[in-house]
RNA sequence: GCUAAUAUGGCUCAGCUGGUAGAGCAGCUGAUUCGUAAUCAGCAGGUCGCCGGUUCGAAUCCGGCUAUUAGCUCCA
C-alpha cells in the first residue's frame, strides 16, 4: 500500500504500523520517534496505516513529540506512586507548559520528603523498559475495569465522556490507566525526568470538591536539558519582585500592618510617583479629566452599582451587617470601594449633560480596597489595597468603538514606554455561556455588548484568545495580559464596554432631537494597577530600570574627602536639573562604592576626584557599559536630560 | 478560604535525635584619604514570629494564631 508523506510517499505492507514506516524512512528517525501523526490526528507510533493516509513522524524536536514524552512520564509517575502507596486513588495527569503534573488522592498526606522514594520507583520502571500497549473498551467494561482497581475519579471521568467517545487505556506491565494518549511505545524511552512540586489542587477545579495532592514534575530528552531548565528556573526566582523588590529597598511588608497591604519605602513610592505624573499628565493630553473621590460610601452606592449583590463578599465594610448586608441596628453602612466607576458616574450625573458633552472622559488615581482571600495575595502582583489608574468615558453609542480604541492607543503608548508592548497578550473576556448569580442578570445587555466588543476586537485585527466566564460582574473586557517570572499570568490593563450602567444609574444626556438618552460607559485602566505594573517592571528589568523610572538616576561619588565638595556641587547642579542623584559621602575606597552603586544598578555612576573637580567634569560609568568617559558637568547633563525626557528604553 | 512548606540579630543562613544561640554581610567606633565591583581593627546587636501546652529543662516536641512562599480557587 501507499503512504503519503510530507514530501514523497512511501510503499509498505497492508496494515503496517507508523514504526515501521519510520524504520523504513530511516533507523534515525525510528530511533527518535516518539508519536505520529495520521492524517493530521496525533497517535501512537503502534497505529496501524491504511492505504493513501498521510503520515508525519514526531519527534522529540517537536513540540506535541516533547508533550507526548511528558505525557508518558506522567504515567509511569502514576504507576510509581500506586507502587508505592497502593491505596491511592489517580485524578488526573495531563502536560502543562513545562511539564506535567498527576492529581492523586492519598490516604495520609505525603511531603517533599517522599519524593525520592517515588523518583527511584520511577527509575526502576523505566529501567524495566515495559511496552506501553494501548487498548480500548466498550463503556461498561471500562467502568468495570476501572472499579476493579477501585480507581473512583477514573469512574466519573469515564461517566462524563461524551456517549460517542472511544474510551481508551494503556497498560504498562501491571499499571493499566484510562488515556487518550498518545504514548510512547516503552517505558525506556524516558531518559531525564525530576518532580519539582507537590501542592493541593481541588478535585476538577471546583473548591467544593476534595482538595488532592498534586505532584508536578518536568522531562526533558537529555539530562543536560533538565539541568539548563532547573538552573533557569532558579535563574527566573532571582528577578522574582517579591524578592528583588525588598532587596533593592522598593516595598516591604509587616506582620502587624496586615496580609496584602504592601508598604512602599522612598526608593519604591518614587517610581510610582514617577509613573503616575507620566500617567496622569498623558491622560490630560488625551482629553480625560481627572478626578478626585471618596475613598469610601454607604452601601446606597453599591446597591445601585450591584456591588452590593455581586461583590460584596470582596468589600471592606465598616460596621455591622447581617447576611443581606443590612446593618442589624439599622445604622448606616459604609464601605472601602473597590472600584471607582459608582463615584465618577456621579460627577456626570451632577447638572444636565448634552450631547455636546461627550465623550465625557474621567480619570483618577484610585486607591482601591478589595477583600481577597488570604492564600491569594503575592507580593506586589495580588494586594487588598492598590493604585489604579481608574477612568470612565462616557459616551454616546456612536462614540463607543472611536474611544475603545483611543484607550487601547493609550496602553500601548504607556506599554512602549515601559518597554513592554512585546510582553503581553489579548484576551477577551466574555461572560459567554456561564450564567451564574455573580453576574448582572440581563441577557440581551450582554449578548449585545459582547457582540459589538467583538466588532471592535476584530476590527482592531487584536490577536486575542476568547476566555468564557471572565467577565466582570457588569460586562466583557479586552484584558491585556503579563506573565510573572514563574509564568503566572495576570491581568495589566482592562478595557471594558458597559451598557447597562447608564440605565442603571439613571445617567442621561439631552441628544440632538432633545429626546434625554442613556449613555455608554467604558471603563478603562491605562497602565493598571501601578504596585502591579511595578512588580512586572521589576521583575522584566530584574530592578535595572530604564534611566527615566529610575528612582536614583545618578550617584556621585567622591574618591576622597578632598573632592567632597566638589561631588555635593555636581550633585546640586544636577538636582536642580531635575536629575534625581545621590552623594556618596562615606569614607570608603572608590571600589567599595563603585561595587555597592553597581549593585543598586544606578544608571549612572560619577566618580569625581582632583583631575575631575579641577577642571568640572564626570568621570562617567554607564550601567551594563565596559568603558568609562571623563566629560564636561554640562555636557553630561544635557545628556541625561534628553534622554529622561526620550524615555528611551534600554 | 483550601493543600503543603517556612518563620533564628537589619540581610543571608548554621544550630544532629530537647540542656538554654553562632557565622558572614550590613551597623557603630577608631585608624586609613585611597582612581573604578568588598581597607584593617574593635564594639554592639537576638525574651529564636506571637500565645499556650508537654517537660526538671523548649529555638528544637505538640496545639492555636499571625506572616511569608508555591499551587488550587479567585483576580486589577
Amino acid at each position: 500500500m501507499e503512504i503519503l508523506l510530507k514530501n514523497g510517499s512511501l510503499e509498505l505492507e497492508d496494515g503496517a504500523s507508523c514504526l515501521a514506516a519510520a524504520q523504513k524512512i530511516s533507523e534515525g528517525l525510528a530511533r527518535s520517534a516518539v508519536a505520529a501523526k495520521i492524517n493530521g490526528e496525533l497517535c501512537d507510533l503502534s497505529a496501524t496505516l491504511k492505504a493513501g493516509d498521510t503520515l508525519e513522524i514526531v519527534t522529540l524536536k517537536d513540540r506535541e513529540g516533547l508533550e507526548v514524552y511528558r505525557h508518558t512520564c506522567a504515567h509511569i509517575l502514576a504507576q510509581a506512586v500506586k507502587n508505592v502507596y497502593p491505596t491511592c486513588n489517580l485524578a488526573i495527569g495531563p502536560v502543562i507548559e513545562n511539564g506535567f503534573y498527576y492529581d492523586i488522592d492519598f490516604k495520609t498526606p505525603i511531603t517533599l520528603e517522599d519524593f525520592a522514594k517515588i523518583e527511584g520507583e520511577m527509575l526502576k520502571i523505566v529501567k524495566a523498559n515495559t511496552p506501553i500497549e494501548r487498548f480500548e473498551l466498550p463503556r461498561a467494561e471500562a467502568v468495570k475495569l476501572m472499579k476493579k482497581y477501585k480507581e473512583k475519579y477514573k469512574v466519573e471521568l469515564i461517566n462524563d465522556l461524551p456517549e460517542d467517545a472511544v474510551i481508551s487505556f494503556y497498560k504498562q506491565g501491571t499499571f493499566t490507566d484510562l488515556c487518550r494518549g498518545p504514548h510512547l511505545p516503552s517505558t525506556g524511552k524516558i531518559k531525564a525526568f525530576k518532580l519539582t512540586a507537590l501542592t493541593g489542587a481541588y478535585w476538577r477545579g471546583n473548591e467544593k470538591n476534595k482538595m488532592l495532592t498534586r505532584i508536578y514534575g518536568t522531562a526533558f530528552e537529555k539530562k543536560s536539558q533538565l539541568d539548563e531548565y532547573l538552573i533557569a528556573a532558579e535563574e527566573a526566582k532571582k528577578r522574582d519582585h517579591n524578592r528583588l523588590g525588598r532587596d533593592l529597598g522598593i516595598f516591604m511588608t509587616s506582620d502587624v500592618v496586615g496580609q496584602g497591604l504592601p508598604i512602599l519605602m522612598p526608593k519604591g513610592a518614587k517610581i510610582l510617583q514617577i509613573l503616575t505624573r507620566f500617567v496622569e499628565d498623558e491622560e490630560a493630553k488625551r482629553g480625560f479629566m481627572i478626578t478626585k473621590t471618596p475613598n469610601m460610601a454607604k452601601s446606597d452606592l453599591y446597591k445601585i452599582s450591584g456591588h452590593w449583590a455581586h461583590y460584596r463578599d470582596k468589600m471592606f465594610i465598616l460596621g455591622e451587617v447581617d447576611k443581606n448586608g443590612e446593618s442589624p441596628k439599622g445604622e448606616e453602612i459604609m464601605a472601602l470601594r473597590p472600584m471607582t466607576c459608582p463615584f465618577q458616574y456621579q460627577i456626570f450625573k451632577n447638572g444636565l449633560k448634552s450631547y455636546r458633552d461627550l465623550p465625557c472622559r474621567y480619570s483618577e488615581t484610585a486607591s482601591e480596597f478589595r477583600k481577597e482571600a488570604s492564600g491569594e495575595m503575592h507580593g506586589l502582583i495580588r494586594i487588598r489595597q492598590f493604585t489604579l489608574s481608574d477612568g470612565h468615558i462616557i459616551c454616546t453609542k456612536e462614540q463607543v468603538e472611536d474611544e475603545f480604541k483611543r484607550c487601547l492607543d493609550l496602553s500601548y503608548y504607556i506599554l512602549d514606554a515601559l518597554g513592554m508592548r512585546n510582553d503581553v497578550s489579548f484576551r477577551f473576556s466574555k461572560r459567554g455561556k456561564s450564567k451564574s448569580d455573580k453576574y448582572i442578570d440581563n441577557d440581551e445587555a450582554w449578548n449585545k455588548t459582547e457582540a459589538m466588543m467583538k466588532v471592535i476586537l476584530d476590527d482592531l485585527k487584536l490577536d486575542y484568545v476568547e476566555a468564557d466566564d471572565e467577565a466582570a460582574f457588569y460586562g466583557p473586557k479586552l484584558d491585556i495580559q503579563a506573565k510573572n517570572v514563574y509564568g503566572k499570568e495576570d491581568t495589566l490593563i482592562t478595557i471594558q464596554i458597559d451598557f447597562a450602567a447608564g440605565e442603571s444609574f439613571d445617567m442621561h444626556y439631552v441628544d440632538a432631537d432633545g429626546v434625554k438618552r442613556h449613555p455608554y460607559v467604558i471603563h478603562r485602566s491605562s497602565i493598571g494597577c501601578y504596585e502591579r505594573t511595578l512588580a512586572l517592571l521589576i521583575e522584566k528589568y530584574a530592578g535595572a530600570f530604564p534611566l527615566w523610572m529610575c528612582p536614583v538616576q545618578v550617584k556621585v561619588l567622591p574618591i576622597t574627602d578632598r573632592t567632597l565638595a566638589y561631588a555635593e556641587q555636581v550633585a546640586e547642579k544636577l538636582t536642580y536639573a531635575g536629575i534625581r542623584c545621590e552623594v556618596d559621602k562615606r569614607n570608603e575606597k572608590i571600589g567599595y562604592k563603585i561595587r555597592e552603586a553597581k549593585l543598586e544598578k544606578t544608571p549612572y555612576v560619577l566618580v569625581v576626584g582632583d583631575k575631575e573637580a579641577e577642571d568640572m567634569t564626570v568621570n562617567v560609568n554607564r550601567r551594563g557599559v565596559e568603558e568609562k568617559s571623563t566629560v564636561a558637568l554640562q555636557e553630561f547633563m544635557a545628556k541625561v536630560v534628553e534622554e529622561d525626557a526620550k524615555k528611551i528604553i534600554f
